[in-house]
DNA sequence: ACTATATTAAACCTTATGGTTGAATATATC
DNA sequence: GATATATTCAACCATAAGGTTTAATATAGT
C-alpha cells in the first residue's frame, strides 16, 4: 500500500541517530539560524558542526539559502513526516498491549463486581489512566 | 517537558537506519521467528543477519527467548513509540505547511467569489482535499 | 587594497559499521 | 556416542562516521 523509499528511510533515520543532530533539529524548530548559530552550542569545530549540518541537508530535514557569506539553515519537517508514517504502522503492536491492560484491569473490574455482589465488598480499585 | 532518554533515540534511530533491520522488524511483525528465519530472506550470512538482530535487541526494538538450540525473536514495540514520540513534536512544523496551503487555498476562494459578485463568473475551483 | 568574518575543503586520525569466513558451543536426533 | 542443527564468537576486511587541524574561498567593512 504505502511505498517507503528507503534510502530515505535510511538517511533520514541516520541523521536522527546523532544527539548533536536532533538538538540542531530542535534549535531549528524554533527559528532560522546560520551555520555559526547552529554551531555555537556545541562543544566542536565549526568544520565539526559544519559536516552534521551538511547530513541533516542530505536527509532533506533542513534547507539553506545563502546571504552573502551566511547560510541561513531552515528546519524542512516533511521527511521528518515520512519517518513518522514509516512508525505508524507499527502503533498496532503498542496499542494492541495497551488494549490487553485495559482489558485485564476491565476483568479486575468484572471480578471485584462479582464478588460485592457476593456480598464480601471492600475498597474498590480505582482505574488509574496510563497516560502520565 | 517531556525528557527523551538520547542514548536510547541514539540506539533506535540508529537501528532503523538499516534497510535489513527494518525489514526485519517488519516480518517480526507478522509473527515471531527464530534467528534463522528472520535470515533467510537476505542475501547475507546467519553470522551476518544475527548481528543485525543484534543491533535490534540492543535497541530494545526485539526481545528473544532461547528454547532448546533455537532463539525465538519477536517484536518489542515500546522503544518505537518512544521515537514517535520524539517525532511528534515536530508535527506541528509539517501540519503548519499543510494549513499555509489550506490558507492559500482559502485566499483564492474568496478572490474568486469577490471576482463573481462583480459580475465576471466563471468556473469555481473545485476546493481539494489536502490529505491523500 | 587590506583585513576581518563566515563557511567549506582537504587531509588526517580513531572508532564504528556491515560484511565475510572458520571455529566454537549447545542442543537434538539416531 | 556420533552426527546434524542452530547460533554465536573471533578474527579479519573495507568503508563510513565523527572528530580534528590547517588551508582555501567568498563576501563585508574600512
Amino acid at each position: 500500500m504505502v511505498e517507503y523509499i528507503t534510502q530515505t528511510l535510511d538517511a533520514v533515520f541516520h541523521a536522527l541517530s546523532d544527539p548533536t543532530r536532533r538538538a540542531m533539529l530542535h534549535r531549528l524548530s524554533t527559528s532560522e539560524r546560520t551555520v555559526s548559530e547552529l554551531a555555537t552550542p556545541f562543544n566542536m569545530s565549526l568544520a565539526g558542526a559544519s559536516k552534521h549540518i551538511k547530513v541533516l541537508e542530505a536527509a532533506g530535514l533542513v534547507r539553506r539559502h545563502v546571504q552573502g557569506r551566511t547560510h541561513i539553515c531552515a528546519l524542512q519537517a516533511a521527511r521528518l513526516a515520512e519517518a513518522q508514517e514509516w512508525l505508524r504502522y507499527y502503533e498496532q503492536f503498542w496499542e494492541e498491549r495497551l488494549d490487553d491492560l485495559e482489558n485485564i484491569l476491565r476483568a479486575e473490574d468484572r471480578a471485584l463486581a462479582e464478588k460485592a455482589r457476593h456480598g464480601d465488598r471492600k475498597d474498590p480499585k480505582t482505574k488509574m489512566d496510563s497516560k502520565e
